[in-house]
DNA sequence: TATTTTATACCAACTGGTTTGTTTATTTTT
DNA sequence: AAAAATAAACAAACCAGTTGGTATAAAATA
């Protein structure tokens, strides 16, 4: 029976997030992780075989949590599918207004844009990794809105691929925006525009 | 005539500003901007005595362009006023829209957001000059709604503060997902959503 | 008008410290 | 015994910042 070390892996990782989120994964000293964990750097390096392949299990780790949160949303919503279209679109986006809903702080940020805002310092593969995450969140609220626009014979013309970014665009932005104003209700806020939005859009001409 | 130091310094800024938004501000050594502009040690730090000297200047500069732009679409804009708020409201976006139509690649980034994301390097100085930028754009935004509920007396209530917070919210999203996917036309097609939100909430009900 | 002085703008080499990563030997835990 | 860590020393590269000095042009002076 081994010793786990994987609860040792895990609080790298938790760490490491949270000082990415702050200071950047540049300004992240390996040193300063060791800070935080209470571990040494023959432990960092014994589960990590670089400061990059750090990086890379960073992002997945993150990118899993952020995809396990869509399909939450997904499966909250399933059995309104066939009823209402629209009404399942509505309370898919309501899921994240209620997870950004009572936070008494700013959210900690998105670890896609940390990376993306230091795009160079990263190999191509975790770029194209942190795309494909984000082009599967098109995707799913492409076939979302794909649903309503089936059900409901729109007279005007919906772009639905820049429909479908708008959920992650706001995400982002109002990361940016509250840590800037350090307000914690914001992107609660501004998701709820989304949803009004769509509402208006699709609601009253039938 | 005195030699023109301005011309490095402006150099500098640009070239830093450049690498800054594709590296991060703790990625981006001196070093990298002298290999840039050809410059010397000697030279960099004649024009600024660090590189957090560097930092203020090169967010004081964006800001500078930043808030520019937004006085030049308030100026176009000007006219409208009176008449007609609403229409103002959705001329100052569309002068954004036009703005970012016709780039070919993705925009190339914002300061704000650089630095925010690696916000603990920063002093409490850059970090509040940045907040009060921003909370510039919310009281703007705030001002030309304001107008159109006066003109309009609207029926449903609305959070004027959220909504003009909206148009930055979406600039600063737009551009992290831009850089994800390599979009060029994506900030311009967000903003239009933008100002299609607009539309719907405030011309249907008078 | 010729000469000296001064301030600006820049260069080249160097310093002290930090960073990632390695190595080796030892200890703890299951 | 295998896995998971500690401890401490080390190297190679990199980094911010310093120092001492140079070229040039404008201004002051003789």
């Amino acid at each position: 029976m081994p010793k786990d070390g994987q609860l040792t892996k895990d609080r790298i990782l938790a760490e490491s997030r949270s000082l990415v989120l702050k200071n950047g994964f540049a300004a992240t000293s390996i040193d300063n992780i060791l800070e935080k964990t209470g571990l040494t750097k023959g432990a960092f390096f014994y589960h990590f075989k670089s400061k990059s392949e750090l990086a890379k299990a960073l992002i997945e780790d993150f990118a899993g949590e952020d995809i396990s949160y869509m399909n939450k949303a997904l499966d909250k919503t399933a059995t309104i599918n066939e009823k209402d279209a629209l009404e399942r679109l509505l309370q898919f986006i309501q899921e994240f207004i209620d997870m950004m809903a009572d936070l008494s702080d700013p959210p900690p940020g998105c670890l896609y844009a940390s990376y993306l805002n230091e795009t160079n310092q990263f190999d191509e593969d975790i770029r194209s990794y942190i795309t494909s995450t984000i082009l599967l969140w098109r995707q799913t609220l492409e076939l979302l809105i794909g649903n309503v626009l089936e059900q409901r014979k729109m007279s005007i013309e919906v772009d639905s691929k820049s429909l479908a970014d708008m959920l992650v665009v706001i995400f982002e932005g109002s990361y940016v925006v509250s840590k800037a104003v350090n307000e914690a209700d914001l992107t609660a806020k501004q998701l709820t525009h989304l949803k009004n939005y769509y509402q208006l859009l699709f609601k009253e001409k039938k």
